[in-house]
DNA sequence: CTCTTTGACTTTATTTTCGAAAGGAGTTAA
DNA sequence: TTAACTCCTTTCGAAAATAAAGTCAAAGAG
């Protein structure tokens, strides 16, 4: 992992589906070169996989929020499967230190889907509840 | 955006490295007209850009954090210039609404540059910690 | 000091993919 | 019917990816 591969990691972070070639170049290798490293990233288990940058509100998904859990005691399972099943809404699950247990990031593609969604969860757990205005 | 519009979508989120060729065979389009519906997707800003999943640990930044920022008053603009200098540990400036005014996603590559933000952060807002402990 | 090994790179040659152009099928409307 | 449009496939030359072979420098052993 050294500057060359740094570089590589950025490179493919501001547009994955670059060449081999172009990604050379910018890196002042040739194609191969620079394909055997970006394998061995991946083999490394630095690089996770590609994938790209939707814009969510063209998408039909307009609400995009951030939900902190509370869960008095320690029974957090019946939280956790519930939210195994409702995964498409849920873009991540942290599990944080501080104030609240869980950080859930979530979109919705309506009102009454985030309403619905806030009826089950509150079965599980206490939350609070932030919408994203702008990034 | 039809259904096989969605499906491409949903192909590239998984793997954007992906040929038109196999895109095509995963929506049962030839190459050619997957990659047509790729520059119109492209085109109508629904696919914003390619990226690539890097495991933020291995990469050398083990702590991931969320902060939550409070601002007295109406002045941001002290606040947004300053987060503006330090986008090398800022992935993403969420404005939301509910308790606090942002909600900022971090990464850091050691305690101290955490301490270090927080003191400089500290002159332009309040804020609350939230580490990351696991996705 | 010389020989060998190793690793990272380049060069070359082959296979695969891309991308432009042409054309066909289905739909809509005059 | 014909024209215009959309969306697709087929075709083919150009570009890129990939595999294989060769180059070079550093490190280690005899």
């Amino acid at each position: 992992m050294d500057q060359t591969d740094k570089k590589i990691i950025e490179e493919l972070s501001s547009n994955s589906r670059i060449t081999m070639k172009e990604l050379g170049e910018r890196v002042h290798l040739t194609a191969p070169a620079a394909a055997a490293r970006v394998q061995k990233i991946e083999e490394n288990g630095v690089i996770e996989g590609y994938s790209i940058k939707a814009n969510q509100a063209k998408l039909g998904c307009f609400m995009f929020t951030f939900i902190n859990i509370y869960i008095e005691g320690t029974h957090h399972l019946p939280y956790l499967s519930f939210i195994q099943k409702q995964e498409k809404y849920i873009i991540n699950n942290y599990k944080i230190s501080g104030d609240s247990c869980y950080l859930l990031e979530c979109r919705f593609p309506s009102n009454e889907a985030l309403n619905q969604f806030l009826l089950e969860l509150n079965k599980y757990a206490n939350y609070k509840l932030s919408i994203v205005i702008n990034k």
